[in-house]
DNA sequence: CCAGGTGGTCTGTTCATCGAACTATCGGTA
DNA sequence: TACCGATAGTTCGATGAACAGACCACCTGG
């Protein structure tokens, strides 16, 4: 394994999910997958990440069983079962970035789909479930930037969408 | 800041929190302030991080509000009220690596202290709740491996303890 | 079968991390 | 209060990872 990015003697589940996680873009490659990202050169465009980086982190992320890769046709990047289960970290993440950068301002809002909004704690304020990634939309929130980004991904992403559902980039 | 850190381009609360949190070591910084490790010498022993690596990234975790540095006597290092508000991301990514690398066997076991054990979700399974950091206990569970480390950090939290009590290390 | 878009690899430079040696400060003891 | 060991760092050279940009191979539509 690369310097730095093994946390060999810690005897702690933390650092093993961070051996597989916790390097520089890793966290955000896997926060395009649920929004629906699933092409090379999408991820590329919505992250201004170095090719090679990329590259290594999304052949990384296969080879940890976080996302399989299309074997017909143009290869796309899809995130699997084990994967899903990230969504809490996240959400509780995106949620502290929230508070502590524009208090009140969430640059996105969550909702769980034909139900109601999502807590910060991630539950539905209406039915009081934790839905599963599939069920929540997303939308921007006052406090997101449109004019930062003008990647066809970042336009894509204006729009109210399901998670995991590829999006329609073109 | 120095570059590795940032993600300036990105309009996501996301990156704003790995910018803060996601370099290599941090959380794993974070883990040990709330088990209540509080000095630099019972970190690095903890971690087995160069003290210059611990150095700077203690300075930055003070620098952006998460530890309080003691300015009497020895140092201590304690988390701010805002780092509490990463408990959640800790403890599911703590989960999330039980689940993956040994199903069942949780390293270590988390309690609403005077009430019941907490659910993989953080929940109480008595009262429903997710309590606040310091009413949480944690001890040893099935999966922990008590031959791997031998520093005094390691040797104390083998007796059960409440999160964010100063670890009696010696 | 050709052109352009997609999905990479390769390269030189810059930056971060590492281990080890060195220095400064604290606090207890004589 | 003057020492001395323990604590808390800083500095240094070597190694490894990230970066931007050039380059190349493959797929796909015309």
């Amino acid at each position: 394994m690369p310097l730095g990015t093994d946390y060999a003697r810690q005897d702690c589940s933390l650092a093993r999910s961070l051996e597989v996680v916790g390097e520089r873009w890793t966290l955000l490659i896997l926060r395009d997958a649920f929004f629906g990202v699933r092409r090379f050169s999408d991820f590329q465009a919505h992250l201004d990440i170095s090719k090679a980086v990329l590259s290594t982190r999304l052949d990384g992320l296969v080879a940890d069983g976080l996302l399989t890769r299309t074997s017909t046709g143009h290869p796309e990047y899809e995130p699997t079962e084990d994967a899903l289960g990230l969504w809490p970290v996240l959400y509780a993440l995106g949620q502290w970035g929230d508070r502590r950068t524009t208090p009140g301002l969430p640059r996105r809002l969550y909702r769980h789909v034909g139900c109601g909004d999502l807590s910060p704690a991630g539950s539905c304020l209406s039915c009081g479930r934790s839905p599963a990634p599939g069920d929540i939309e997303v939308r921007p929130g006052p406090g997101s930037d449109p004019t930062r980004r003008d990647d066809p991904v970042s336009v894509a992403l204006r729009e109210p969408h399901r998670l995991l559902e590829p999006l329609a980039v073109r």
